[in-house]
RNA sequence: GCUCGUGUGGCGGAAUUGGCAGACGCACCGGACUUAAAAUCCGUCGGAUUAAACCCCGUGCCGGUUCGAGUCCGGCCACGAGCACCA
């Protein structure tokens, strides 16, 4: 037996692999559909970072690798791509560093990713890589906002945005943690800016309602759920004693009689009115706690310790409609100005931050429902409790309360059923060189213009020099050639757009693209979208889920709904993997110094121990710790299977010794692949090469199923070894085997005993036996029949294939 | 604070609808092979007790439902993730 030379026949397959493109999907073109099934896996592209790949990447790209294989081999048309989102920061603060071109650092590290996947055998459609850097794409994200922009989707607007004073950059809210940049850590502040805007907030009902009829996992479809925010209350309008109406929006209508004071954010715009029309007499205290508002950070604000702090409004007073009491208004900054209408009316009986607020201030605290303590704090339930002190639906509970005063509000034109959600628009504009240019051009005659389509793609100016402002404008704003340009409206002079797009524009659609990743006439082409689309299986990071995923779904809905693409939803199945951690239990990072190379782990054990490992290592959806250690398991295994070659014995069929085990073995691997428990599907595999060496000797028929059900883990060894048996093309060329289910069942099984829920024998019976021979088999057995004797039976319980319990007295 | 998730040997983790807890692997220990070691093969491997076995205890903690609970219900505790004044 040759030894096994993990390097040479990993180099050799992957050669081959290469060069045969076994892995390339058959296209659909015009007038041609291919015959099989399609099938389209997709993992997220990496983004590229000059650190290469760690081991925490091929977690994903292993599982849906496997899937691919499997699929394959079950006759599919598999599309398992990959490609690069290439766009970002880290090159660019790099270039600052080191003076070169992000270009040249961004190809530098493709190049490194490029090599440390391909050292891993994976099924990737490398024909189909796209880079999203690459002008013959991004000619594409630009297209795709300009239609964006000319459905009234992309805006601009003066807006407070998240600065981070280290970067010199605007942060989305997404990416501020805990008031800090979610990059460097450093505190943000606020800046206004002019920034394009995507209406995001105009698919908030499709994002939430298409999760309905998607397969994605629950906490995936939850923190969606979460994020979009949808609640359904309504718009009360509150008369004031300064003549104007204020609007406040309510998800507790019923709870109007408690109402006691109200509250206005106070960025609100009506102050100022109210405040030229000299109706308030303590502007001085009212400007001074506008300032300090303005001036506290998004840090500062979600400090923990909601202190509430507020001015009393001197001047105006607010009638609250239900029982034309006059009540006082506050400004605070625990109301925020871009919810609902910017205010509230104050129910401190039964809102947690309104009591805080009352206690506070000292303000009358009312009980309009009954069932709580509110001498002690707010009483939130609307399950139970009743309405009191609420003249026309006291007696009610809250949901009918609701209803009835909703009505009432509604018949008497003093409120408007209203939905409102928490997710807000998309900050598009990022003042930074590395992204994608906007397409737009400002003229001081005609305003905003799209640059017309035939001038796409929009390229990245030459820059030769990386400093940013400090004003935080674009580098691209220093290149006066660039900016200077005509109006496609009027031809006069105008100037461009310097800021470009985020990162989440090229990976908002780059599972379009690899459906036809070369078309020069459109996005892709009707026949490519129409075959692939949608994704049938998309796996990526939790990280992901509020952002690129709700932004790639809600793009796809968009060109959906001009006819762009064919399907609604981009991804008909969502799972997550978890972390791999290092060693030591922590997240894997530079700074902790327990960072795991995968170029060692292939060095050492080859590809095939690496990937399987990967999957071995515990539930998928889980957090796990990686363990040097365990990986000589897996190794091991691989030794072993290797080391059958030398037990083989002739045989076309499975041997009744092994029969059972085998049908066992391809329905556990087969269901477990399907639902991403590879680590049991594996353990499988290990207990049947474990039965081959009890038996020592394992037959053709055995070994030929074996490696094929080992192939979607370990693919080259797996080939090799179908080479070196002879049998017969390679193993990518065969088909999956099957099961059938009676052969799954052993002729007899062993059945647990129990006498009053203790288990005192075990006794073989067939599997089929009868309820009445069970029991009978069971009572004549020692030493159930003296645990029975004298005793009375009071219940005999009989569970076919497992067990018997006799409840006596 | 709210929402969701998770707690199982020394470790990673298994366990259909409630039905034999600890599959598979790691580590440890023992045996075979070897002049020896490594590698390999075989075996033991939750705790307590024992000469050995039976019995007993055991899935974060307390209680409940059930013939039977890791699994279901109620109440705690711990850890993790998400949200963070969204009215």
């Amino acid at each position: 037996m040759k030894k096994y030379d993990f390097k040479k026949i990993e180099q050799k397959w992957q050669q081959h692999w290469d060069e045969s493109g076994v892995f390339e999907a058959d296209q659909p073109a015009d007038g041609y559909v291919p015959d099989k099934p399609k099938y389209y896996c997709l993992v997220e592209f990496p983004y590229p970072s000059g650190q290469g790949l760690h081991v925490g990447h091929p977690r994903s790209y292993t599982a849906l690798d496997a899937i691919a294989r499997k699929k394959r081999l079950e006759g599919y048309n598999v599309l398992y791509p990959m490609g690069w989102d290439a766009f970002g920061l880290p090159p660019e603060n790099y270039a600052f560093a080191a003076n070169i071109h992000p270009a040249v650092v961004t190809e530098d590290n493709i190049r490194s990713f490029k090599k440390q996947l391909k050292s891993l055998g994976f099924s990737f459609n490398w024909a189909r890589e796209v880079n999203t850097t690459d002008p013959a794409y991004y000619h594409w994200t630009q297209w795709i906002f300009l239609q964006l922009y000319k459905h009234g989707l992309a805006y601009k607007k003066e807006m407070n945005v998240n600065w981070c004073p280290a970067c010199k950059i605007v942060l989305a809210n997404e990416e501020v943690v805990d008031g800090a940049c979610e990059r460097c850590g450093a505190l943000t502040t606020h800046r206004v800016k002019s920034q394009w805007m995507l209406r995001i907030t105009d698919y908030a009902d499709k994002l939430l309602d298409g999760l309905d009829r998607l397969d994605f996992i629950d906490r995936v479809k939850l923190q969606q759920r979460n994020w979009i925010g949808r609640s359904h209350g309504m718009d009360i309008k509150f008369a004031t004693t300064g003549g104007d109406t204020l609007i406040v929006y309510t998800t507790r209508p019923d709870t109007l009689w408690g109402a006691t004071y109200m509250v206005l954010s106070p960025e609100l715009g009506l102050l100022e009115e109210w405040i030229g029309r000299g109706l308030l007499f303590n502007v001085e205290e009212i400007r001074v706690y506008q300032a300090e508002a303005a001036r506290k950070s998004e840090f500062e604000r979600s400090q923990l310790s909601h202190d509430k702090t507020g001015v009393r409004l001197e001047g105006v007073k607010a009638i609250n409609p239900v029982n034309q009491q006059e009540i006082p208004i506050f400004i605070s900054d625990y109301v925020l100005a871009s919810y609902g209408t910017g205010a509230i009316m104050a129910v401190p009986g039964h809102d947690t931050r309104d009591y805080e607020f009352a206690k506070a201030f000292d303000l009358p605290i009312v009980e309009v429902v009954a069932g709580g303590d509110i001498s002690r704090e707010a009483y939130v339930s609307i399950d139970d409790g009743v309405l009191v002190n609420s003249g026309f639906i006291t007696g009610l509970s809250v949901t009918e309360g609701i209803e009835r005063v909703m009505s009432w509000l509604a018949e008497h034109g003093l409120g408007v059923p209203k939905t409102n959600y928490k997710l807000r628009d998309w900050v598009f504009s990022r003042q930074r060189y590395w992204g994608e240019p906007i397409p737009m051009v400002y003229c001081e005659q005609c305003g905003w213009q799209p640059l017309p389509e035939s001038e796409l793609p929009l390229l990245l100016p030459e820059i030769r020099s990386y400093e940013l402002s400090e004003t935080g404008e674009s580098p691209l704003s220093l290149l006066t050639d660039w900016v200077q340009t005509t109006c496609p409206a009027c031809g006069g002079p105008a100037v461009r757009e310097t800021d470009t797009m985020p990162q989440w524009a090229g990976s908002s659609w780059y599972f379009i693209r690899f459906t036809d990743p070369h078309c020069t006439t459109g996005i892709a082409s009707d026949e490519a979208m129409r075959y692939w689309l949608p994704v049938d299986w998309y796996n990526g990071g939790m990280e992901h889920t509020t952002l690129h995923l709700l932004y790639s779904r809600f793009w796809h809905q968009f060109l959906y709904d001009i006819g762009a693409v064919p399907t609604p939803e981009p991804y008909l199945k969502r799972t997550s993997h978890g972390m791999i951690l290092g060693e030591n239990g922590e997240k894997m990072s530079k700074s902790r110094g327990n960072v795991v190379n995968p170029d060692d782990i292939v060095n050492e054990y080859g590809a095939d121990t690496l990937r399987m490992y990967e999957l071995f290592i515990g539930d998928f959806e889980k957090p796990a710790p990686w363990s040097t250690s365990s990986i000589r398991g897996v190794s091991r295994y691989l030794e072993r299977v290797w080391a059958l070659q030398e037990k083989l014995i002739p045989g076309t069929a499975y041997r009744p010794e092994t029969e059972t085990l085998m049908h066992q073995t391809i329905r556990k691997v087969t269901k477990d692949t399907d639902t991403l428990k590879a680590n049991t599907a594996i353990a499988q595999l290990m207990t049947l090469v474990n039965r081959f060496y009890e038996l020592e000797s394992v037959n053709h028929a055995e070994y030929q199923t074996l490696l094929i059900l080992l192939n979607i883990f370990a693919p080259h060894i797996t080939e090799e070894l179908w080479e070196l048996q002879n049998y017969g093309g390679n193993i990518t060329g065969q088909k999956w085997p099957v099961w059938q289910e009676e052969l799954t069942i052993e002729a007899t099984v062993e059945i647990a005993i129990q006498v009053n829920g203790r288990i005192k024998a075990r006794i073989d019976l067939p599997h089929d036996i009868s309820r009445e021979d069970a029991l009978a088999a069971a009572k004549s057995e020692a030493p159930i029949d003296s645990e029975l004797a004298g005793k009375t039976l009071i219940k005999e319980i009989f569970v076919p294939g497992s067990l018997i319990n006799f409840v006596v007295k």
